[in-house]
This record gives structure tokens, sequence and C-alpha cells, in this order.
DNA sequence: GCCAACGTTGGC
DNA sequence: GCCAACGTTGGC
């Protein structure tokens, strides 16, 4: 069992997004950074994820979610009408991929991005590191508890 | 292979 | 909206 977290924009991809969804899944596309999608394509089936939400006014961490299909192409590279389409992509040669997130918990408080900073067992994990804007991270079980708690 | 220019991320 | 930090692109 592995756990990871995952950054996203409310407004796009939120953990009531997630809870609403149809069988509470969501497609996690549009990963567009290398080292990012290395650790997509490292999650395993039934994985933990820590939702956080980013580019909002209550920046943090907002619930769990787990992994329920492990890395595929992401379509939306494929698509001319989306953001997210990459003309140097082939079908046959996928750049980026997609994992489906199901629905596990709602907190009951978004946890601050400025606790988690102030958490000792955070201090090496990239979400709290000043100009890291890598969207997709491992967690050790030690980090993944201390936030947990 | 270097590196300047550019675009994006994301907290504030 | 600002801007620091970072990743990518492309000329040379």
């Amino acid at each position: 069992m592995n756990y990871w977290l995952v950054k996203t924009e409310p407004n796009e991809c939120s953990i009531d997004d997630i809870a609403n969804a149809t069988q509470q899944t969501m497609r996690w596309d549009g990963v567009r950074n290398y080292q990012a999608r290395n650790f997509l394509a490292a999650m395993a089936l039934n994985d933990l994820v820590f939702i956080y939400h980013s580019s909002c006014t209550k920046v943090g961490i907002a619930g769990i979610a787990k992994v329920v299909r492990t890395h595929y192409p992401d379509p939306t590279q494929f698509d001319p009408e989306s953001a997210y389409f990459d003309s140097k992509s082939k079908p046959d040669e996928p750049r980026w991929y997609a994992v489906d997130l199901q629905f596990v918990e709602k907190f009951s408080r978004v946890i601050p991005l400025q606790e988690l900073k102030q958490n000792p067992a955070l201090t090496n994990n990239k979400l709290v590191q000043k100009g890291s804007r890598l969207s997709v991270m491992p967690f050790s079980q030690q980090e993944w508890n201390a936030v947990y708690e």
C-alpha cells in the first residue's frame, strides 16, 4: 500500500466533485509534468490519495480518495478541443497518463497548508517546500499518519 | 549541451 | 493581481 497526494483546483475537481460523481469516481487527468506523471504511473490499486485544494481561499488537504484504476493513456492528450491537448503525443506512444480515483472520505475541515508546514513530520515532503510545483507526490506512511491524526 | 526566453504554477 | 520558482523550448 502506497500513499500519495494530488493537487487540484477545487473549481475543477474538488473533494465534493469526487463525492458527487457517478459511482463517486473521477478520472484524474491533465497531468503534464514528467515527474508527476511518473508518480501517477507508480500508483497501485487501492493506494490512498490525499486530495489537496490549491489556488483557492482555503488551501490545504480536503480529504481522501483511492486508486480504483491504475494508469492508462490520458484521453485528453489526443483531443484537440481539450485544454490538455498535446500535439506531440501519439496514440501508439502516449506521453501522459490518467488514473481513476474514488471518494473515500471528506475531512470535517480543510487542513491548512500553514498547519502542514508546521508539522515536523512533513519537513522533507515536497508539498511544503518553497517553490515546489509538483502536482502528484508520494507520502510515506509516517507522513500520512502525521496528517491523518 | 548550453542557456536565455518564455509559459505555468500556486501562495499570498 | 503580483511575483518567485520552476519546467520546457529552441536557437546556437
